[in-house]
DNA sequence: CGGCTGGCCTAACACAGTTTGAAGAGTGGC
DNA sequence: GCCACTCTTCAAACTGTGTTAGGCCAGCCG
């Protein structure tokens, strides 16, 4: 009476696979451009041709939604880590709300492409890939909130000035801190247009 | 003695294919998007086979810089027009030249992708079609600083925070206005933090 | 009139993503 | 232990892309 067996040894190696296949595409992704990742070239990298793949993922947009979703995903699991340590201070909280995502971004540059902006011709996220961006937008806005960033324009005026950062420096600096540099500075713009009282929270 | 010939018919007859080209693209371009426009499209469109155009462009990118170029060249004609009807007002004509940028990036989007978005894979603007840009750039300078706006630093955050609006605005609301809606209000908030004085400039 | 150039074409190439159909490898049932 | 069945992989081929090669024809110039 040995019933059902315990694991399901092809599901795993499929996933496996899966996985192996999605390290492949991030590594020529970071190598070669996000764009010019080729089917034939991560299948090569894994012993495989190009057609093997379809096994996996339906279509190479299927590949760069699966990486959308694991980009999503870990920065949601950096969040969690970083959560605990957050400072009890509004305006330190939010700079290191900000501090966490813009750094994020720009660790790789491949990555905020995929995540954050619509550079890959036709490719549009799954609700299931989007999920955790969702989420992490919904744990931001908690966040904020607890720091006194409270309404949707103030959250949405956040979003555009971190990602107008983050942009500025991708795209007209690559691998420098000229933006990067002022998001101390930024944040505190925004911390006193919003009414955030400074280090010591005494005011309003 | 009638020596050389006043006009260059070829040339000019050249040329203006080269516009008629160029017109087609942009239709194109916002029909169908900027990445999906086709060589054997425009081609059609203008009653032509796709390698006709190379008489005329050097390569598909080369149209696309092409493009580059007329959008910065009409941003900075754009400009020139509204330069005699900027308000006195450091504030307000902060406000003036964002509203310019915002409105004229929000009205085509496959225009603003290829001025301000790395979206089309492999292509780079050549220093000819980027030297409108430039200019732009050193115009916007000079306004912001005639304004109280002095320094890179204040300059780039400024660039920064309007992108950001752009961008989220077109990213995430194309054709609505949720992020158009708070441009006064980053500009206010921009110009406090750099102590631009409020509309009747008593301030500092 | 003869040659040359410019403008446009068809045919073809290289290289994408993708589909098809078949062969090999692994697994489970009897 | 063997058979059937599924899963995995592949070669070949298809479509659609940018691009190149080579040829045809009109118009201009000597």
């Amino acid at each position: 009476m040995l019933g059902q067996p315990t694991r399901d040894r092809q599901a795993e190696r499929q996933e496996a696979t899966r996985l192996e296949i999605l390290a492949a595409a991030w590594e020529i992704a970071r190598d070669k451009g996000l764009a010019e990742l080729t089917l034939r070239d991560v299948a090569f990298r894994i012993g495989m041709r190009a057609p093997s793949l379809y096994s996996y993922f339906g279509s190479k947009n299927a590949i760069y939604d699966a990486m959308f979703g694991q980009a999503w995903t870990d920065y949601l699991t950096l969040i969690n880590a970083v959560e605990p340590t957050l400072p009890r201070s509004p305006r330190d909280g939010v700079k290191a709300i900000a501090h966490t995502f813009f750094d994020y971004a720009v660790a790789d540059h491949a990555r905020h492409q995929l995540m954050n902006q619509r550079t890959i011709p036709g490719f549009v996220p799954s609700p299931e890939s989007y999920a955790p961006a969702i989420e992490v937008l919904e744990r931001a806005r908690r966040h904020l909130a607890r720091f006194g960033v409270q309404g949707n324009e103030r959250v949405d005026l956040f979003t555009a000035l971190i990602g107008g950062l983050v942009d500025a420096q991708q795209a007209n600096d690559l691998g420098g801190d000229r933006w990067a540099r002022l998001l101390d500075d930024a944040i505190d713009m925004f911390a006193n247009h919003v009414g955030i009282p400074k280090t010591t929270g005494r005011g309003s």
